[in-house]
DNA sequence: ACCTGAACACCGTTCAAGT
DNA sequence: ACCTGAACACCGTTCAAGT
């Protein structure tokens, strides 16, 4: 869905001002030619961590790279799926990360322990790239849900059945899992971008009517210094801690779903 | 952050293409003149739930309510606060909703469930809406999570508070639940969005090289009438329940929190 | 083989004008 | 008081050309 998203564009195109200050404020410091699509996707990920998702066009990308816009369509057959390579590039970067690549030999509780860290540190990592993860569509639209990247979906549910878990049970903790995953690492990251940024609005705000009258929120306003604070890391381990104990009562529960249960020839 | 979900847009603006059908369909069935900020937010709600994000132009927008573009910002001061509108618009339907007036006369975790049950109906009603929702900036950007709407965090803490949560474990309650809910509804949304449409691709897709090699996701395939299955419904009920569990188990907590503690004068 | 210029059909937004 | 026409600075995307 298109979603402009204002605080990571504060000069944006205002259709207007007469001072053309270029947004691409550093082209890549390698060599000039090599236009290619991996360097097209690394260069799209820096320009929207630099300057937010909605300042990123096929012509400012293109400037970036030091070359026309109409280049880029050699190698990318469009902006959308420039933003789909964009999904897939960060989250590949999972597979570089040897925590994660322990695979499941210590266990599957410590497997998600680490998958869940792993996609914790890329989403803050690029915070302005994350929600695209949530709300791309698929790459096979039969996922229930459809979080990008099969590579993840295939060794999650492999490490799940080789870890004792029914079928059923597999694919009923693939969607607690990336559920809960989506809600916090979601939330997280937009609390990240919000910037009480003292450069834009340094003080006394001219703003109108302060939009919204907090007077009616009291509540709200009493609680502001509890509601300001971040405890994000905190919170993160403790749901994480509790949902690993969920999926394991569930897996006891699917492997045995009877006492005196006909043991398997 | 932008993002143009092709899946809503079957026939975007190609900058191409001769037949220049336009895609408000629609109009609105009302009298003409009443030119109104409440009825552009409505019928660019409309607009979206038809259409999908994307398609929402100023423009487009103008047509649909029978106005040049340049009629909207006589009440509007821009696209970016068109849709802050839109979601403000939205999460009010939830104060219509008398299953969520009752408030919280039959206790917190009847008001939760209630509350809980209304936005998933408002996020089902409106599924190209409600990303929208999860990734907007927030109204005062000192709470977190910053879901948007100060009205519904309002009632949320007033409603912890009066059933003898501390203020730290009413705000904790507020980031769990709020988590939660967003990343649930998110992934049921993106769901509902994946179309089998047999019209888009009749059958025998020419697609590309199938985009990805089914052939390395062997377990995806294998269980893919088990990842198809939309259990959502149940899978809501379920956390939804454990959720307030836990919420409950630190409510007690928090109120004693050692046992001999002096009684409150 | 790889990139560019020019062009087309769109955008958001402004402002002076119409009624 | 409310809407429109015309204009400006952008978009994504194409295609014939350049080198």
């Amino acid at each position: 869905m298109t979603e402009p998203d204002p605080r990571a564009d504060p000069d944006s195109p205002e259709g207007r001002g007469g001072t053309a200050a270029a947004i691409p404020a550093a082209p890549p410091g390698a060599g000039r030619s090599g236009l290619d699509r991996r360097r097209i996707l690394g260069a799209a990920i820096e320009f929207i961590d630099a300057n937010g998702l909605n300042a990123l066009t096929m012509r400012r990308l293109g400037s970036y790279l030091g070359v026309e816009a109409m280049a880029l369509y050699r190698y990318v057959p469009g902006r959308e799926q420039l933003l789909d390579g964009v999904v897939e590039s960060v989250i590949d970067e999972l597979y570089g990360d040897p925590d994660v690549h322990l695979g499941v030999s210590h266990g599957w509780q410590d497997y998600l322990q680490r998958l869940a860290h792993g996609v914790r540190r890329i989403a803050l990592a690029h915070p302005e790239v994350f929600p695209l993860v949530a709300t791309r569509p698929p790459a096979a639209p039969w996922v229930r849900p459809p979080l990008r990247s099969l590579r993840w979906v295939e060794s999650f549910l492999e490490a799940m059945l080789d870890s004792g878990f029914t079928e059923e049970a597999a694919v009923a903790a693939y969607r607690a899992y990336s559920s809960f995953l989506l809600g916090h690492l979601l939330l997280e990251v937009s609390q990240k971008g919000v910037k009480i940024s003292p450069e834009d609005q340094p003080e006394g705000v001219p703003d109108a009517a302060e939009s919204t009258d907090l007077r009616n929120y009291p509540t709200v306003v009493r609680l502001e210094s509890l509601l300001s604070l971040d405890e994000s890391a905190a919170e993160f381990e403790e749901a994480l801690e509790n949902l690993l104990g969920r999926l394991e009562a569930v897996r006891q529960e699917s492997r045995s779903p009877r006492r005196g249960d006909p043991r398997p020839s």
